[in-house]
DNA sequence: CCGATATATTACCGTCTGGTAATGCATTAC
DNA sequence: GTAATGCATTACCAGACGGTAATATATCGG
């Protein structure tokens, strides 16, 4: 019996999974035609597959219009999912996250830092 | 060409890898032998050889005394590898980091949040 | 030195996985 | 209606992966 995280994790394995996700994260709901445009070595059917199993793994879900199916991001799941792994790693993300906040601060920004509130990422490319 | 990011995914996609990283960030360094007796089911050589391809990837090191191998967390890699995506989600973190916030206060506990230095963990089993 | 212990290494195997190609099925355009 | 489009589904394949078993190597206890 796969847990939660199993199927979470094995998802986030695959690269180009991330990068579906990425793209759903920085540009918002797209067509599988869409999608697929932007990984040209990967034929249109393999783009679907992934997208199928992101949806069984709750982490996309779609909406049809007309013929075109519109995948969209579900962060919900993905937030639930890894936070509490997160959270058992706390103590040694903070190092990680304090070089995030001085590089932030170095750009002139002055906010406090709290995850997830004020958190700015900058030149981290 | 594999990126750094891939080796740390495909790390984490295995239940027991994750096991490992986990004993070995609550109780500290262990020896191999310690750590395969937390898993009966699998051989001994099967969790060396999750120990050498982690220690590859450079998320946990080692350092013989004796006949023994002892294997410790190497934090820095796992935050250095995972921050750069966790910030990418941000915003998408937040919302379930909050829920842990609010958890943690119903405990009792007034900290204000700012991760990675007052989140607390309880009751997440 | 000898046997036992601790880990590494090698060989090998079934299974899972990511990928393509081909086909099917709606839906839109003409 | 017919052709074309957009996506899903199926069948299939090569390679990677997790695991075991067997063997090797080094270290410790006596």
């Amino acid at each position: 019996m796969p847990s939660n995280s199993d199927v979470l994790f094995r998802m986030l394995a695959d690269p180009t999974r991330r990068s579906i996700l990425d793209l759903l994260a920085e540009r918002g709901p797209m067509t599988v035609g869409q999608l697929a445009a932007e990984f040209p070595d990967l034929v249109a059917s393999g783009i679907s597959k992934h997208l199928m199993s992101l949806r069984a793994a709750g982490l996309v879900s779609a909406t049809r219009r007309g013929r075109q199916q519109i995948y969209r991001l579900e962060p919900r799941a993905l937030a639930a999912g890894l936070a509490p792994w997160i959270a058992k790693y706390e103590q040694y993300w903070s190092a990680a996250l304090e070089r995030l906040r001085d590089l932030a601060e170095e750009d002139g920004a002055k906010e406090e830092l709290t995850f997830g509130k004020n958190l700015r990422r900058k030149r981290l490319k």
